[in-house]
DNA sequence: AATGAATGAGCGTTCATTCAT
DNA sequence: AATGAATGAACGCTCATTCAT
């Protein structure tokens, strides 16, 4: 599977490509599998489905730890893409909501996102806290950005709001939430959030 | 080990009192355990917490996963009650929301309940299941006094608000979730909840 | 079960009667659930059958060994016995291959005689194997009358016709042994046992 | 633990040859052990005999029953060659004869074969019933032939035939059954199903 | 670098036996 | 004398991790 051939042919470094390469593809496995396991799923399905042996897992990831922690990294990184690629969109509230949205909705299936989302907002000290808190700032971003748009009220803070968006993301995970439901529980939260509530509460 | 004349509370005799004792205890610790830990908790801490030996834990509870739907159904109907309680509220406002509050607030500490919750919305067929349909029966009689009061807007439906009591009682779980941050995470779910929401988006 | 309301109505001994009335029922509910899965059945089981405490069993059987022993010196017992009714039979060889036949026909689910049959040939230095001897000099007493009257060859002894016996109804035990071939089984054993034997070999 | 410089006979290289003769040392050691103590016996005393690790012993045979199964499947195969190895022996009768001595004489110790030989009469479905059925099958054979060689008399029939093997085999297989009342018994057996015994019935 | 065999600690569960009433 | 609750050792089995090639 890993191609041992290619080391004939030519002998510049194939074996380096060939470890970058098996190590992605653990790395996706593992997020499919631990999405679909939590930390419940066992390594050895891990190396199965990524065609490796399972001494080639722990070499690239020397703990199952530490593999659960690269596969969060990597999300939360991608996620933080997300967010910072919608900085300086043209409707920041859009662009909030939007987000939210979409990462409520990508939840299902990603059981161990959740529970990380959940567990790394505490902090663990590790790397999956570090991406973690990258994708906190960026969303903290997009919160201000709305805020100044007036597309969201200015009186909610980030660490309210990343609850709410764990707390829905964690409660989308499993597949059973119905897509419908999901929308209108997300709707409610949105109405949270729409400013002139101040106003309401203001006037008589 | 169950050393009888410990029970300082009341000195009813022991033996079946005993018994039932131990039940007793073992089911509380499980409740520790389990929200600590999960289900990847193991019975053996629940036995040596509770003072008993392992098999003392498997003659009350016959399998693991029948201790853990003990725990869960307790839970339930613990809420449940509670719930009931406020059927005749003066304020059923006050009531639903105080509820949610409530149950929210009791979550820090009880994984296992998140994850109950969470599952049983699933519905599994067993105890669990029965029990946290009781609940939930409960909380939509709540809310539904709530909306005919007015104090909740007329055009949300249980599921939704079911989906929300879930995600932020799973959210906050977790100790480490700050009280402030959580009371603000509620309000602004209540925000979304109140009524009035449909005169302001009708309007321009 | 245990007609505990004796007791009340006169105080002679009744319990002593009560007591021996357990350890009958017991000893007879164990014979069968050993005779249907050996050892490996659960003494519990014996007590719940017998409508007793598990502690009653130990009471009466300090070991489950002991209670295996008991059942297998009742059952080598009432076969000594069956034996020695057919020492002055009119027909010495239809009294032996009478027996021969009704021990081994008697055998299906039985396994723990079989087991029983079969260890304590070998001597293990207890009750059981005291009462299998004395099933085995029976056993020998009849093969003898046999033997005179012409019945069974001369030159065959106890041993290698008691491991037959053995060997024949450890064989049955089981109950998926058509009786048929049990029966056509036996004839070529008897066959075997039939005299003249000699008179064939000796010939040319 | 498996020190594989030790294999004194061949110093052929270890690692894939290590795991075969691992799981060689495991099914040889197992067969030991289940004959001493049949089913009862524990696995893990089998890792211990075979200087394994409890693991490895898994990882060989996915469960208990696999690898008592494989022990017997074993068995039963090296039975079968044997048998059929003198299909066409010179003196079918003599191989007939011989084989069911040797496959009798072969039984001390071998508790589980016994047992299998027992159990597997009945057929179980699994790859041990159908080893047991090939053993059946040879034995046939080696049967047919004889009784065309006029070696056993032609009105028996391989059921019986295989109960009485299965019966003296299993009645063998404790090591207290001595050598020369086996054979005495055998003998009884074997004169039994010699020829002639019609004759004798349907003469005078 | 990759493999997969080996490992042992740990889990859920059972069962003969003892203890307290 | 009888009860049944409590016990802990043992079992079958799993899994993260290490070793030898």
């Amino acid at each position: 599977m890993s191609t041992p051939g290619d080391r004939g042919t030519d002998g510049r470094r194939p074996q380096r490509a060939d470890a970058r390469t098996n190590r992605e593809r653990i790395l996706s496995v593992a997020e499919e599998v631990f999405g679909r396991g939590g930390q419940l799923a066992s390594t050895e399905e891990v190396a199965r489905l990524a065609n490796v042996g399972i001494a080639t897992v722990f070499r690239h990831f020397p703990t199952k730890a530490a593999l659960l922690e690269a596969v969060l990294v990597q999300r939360f990184d991608r996620l933080r893409e997300q967010a910072e690629s919608l900085f300086h969109a043209a409707d920041p509230g859009a662009a909030f909501f939007g987000f939210f949205s979409h990462l409520v909705a990508d939840a299902p299936g990603k059981i161990a996102i959740g529970e990380a989302l959940y567990e790394a907002g505490g902090g663990n000290g590790g790397d999956a806290a570090r991406a973690s808190d990258g994708l906190r700032r960026a969303v903290g971003l997009l919160l201000q950005h709305a805020q100044r748009d007036g597309a969201v009220r200015g009186d909610v803070e980030l660490p309210e709001v990343y609850a709410l968006l764990v707390a829905t993301s964690r409660a989308s995970a499993p597949a059973h939430l119905d897509e419908e439901v999901r929308d209108r529980m997300l709707a409610i939260v949105f109405d949270g959030l729409a400013p002139l509530r101040n106003a309401r509460r203001q006037g008589p």
